[in-house]
DNA sequence: ATATTATTGCAATTAAGTCGCAATAATTGA
DNA sequence: TCAATTATTGCGACTTAATTGCAATAATAT
């Protein structure tokens, strides 16, 4: 099944790279000019995850966040291993830079991370 | 509001004291031996997290999973900042160890810590 | 231009969790 | 021991986030 260009693809991806930060669902709803389904985005997002355009951040209030995959894809392996934090006063969601690594008990595989720390933004503070 | 002490109460404690792993709302359900209202449960469960009797965690399949506070609660300032591990295959979620400490960009305060991995665990790999 | 089929819109559905309210039962203390 | 107080429970309705089936639409390839 390849991929087609349609203008609200277009539109979704231009809203995220100009975000400075990650956007849920419902933002991105709001901010499209012409009115979109919202099933639709919601199609649109996940084929951007499965096509490694975009991580998903599942947030601690329960809603799906998504950044374009930047610095995340520059690795030798992508991944998202970096956490992500979630003002609880401007309620934007951001990303942390600096990966980090986490050693598991031996035997076990990682597969996904999801990391979120919420709480007051410096421009909140 | 003073806590009283009900079978429900005694029976759901009891559960995640004897669990091996974090316990979402639905395992509890089907573990509890005599027929529990949801609502209930999880209104016990919001008792013990304001209590500080367990932690939650907002695991990557969207489920809250509840675990005793143990480790944690011997810290010098009660704190959650471990990651959990979901495994994919057995479903478990298990809390890891050690203490994290992630240093945020200055002027955020961190509030709350929410951390997934997600993989396959060794008795599953 | 036509055929193919990925994508969309719409409505219905799932899933997790919360809430209001009346009934129940744990605690207190007379 | 009994009655009064009120935390807790059960039930149903409700909220929110996200997914899915299906027919219609439109992007791509020939
Ligand atoms: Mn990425
Ligand atoms: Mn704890
Ligand atoms: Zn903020
Ligand atoms: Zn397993």
């Amino acid at each position: 099944m390849k991929r087609r260009n349609t203008p609200t693809k277009a539109a979704v991806l231009s809203l995220l790279a100009g975000a400075d930060s990650a956007m849920s669902h419902d933002m991105l709803l709001e901010m499209l000019e012409d009115s979109v389904d919202r099933a639709t985005i919601y199609r649109i997002l996940n084929r951007f995850c499965a096509d490694g355009v975009v991580h998903r951040v599942l947030a601690d209030d329960g809603k799906q966040y998504f950044a374009l995959c930047e610095d995340c894809a520059q690795q030798t392996e992508h991944s998202h291993n970096h956490f992500h934090f979630r003002c609880l006063t401007c309620s934007r969601v951001e990303c942390l830079g600096t990966e980090v690594s986490v050693n598991l008990p031996s035997g076990y595989r990682a597969e996904n991370f999801n990391g979120v720390i919420s709480g007051v933004c410096s421009r909140c503070g």
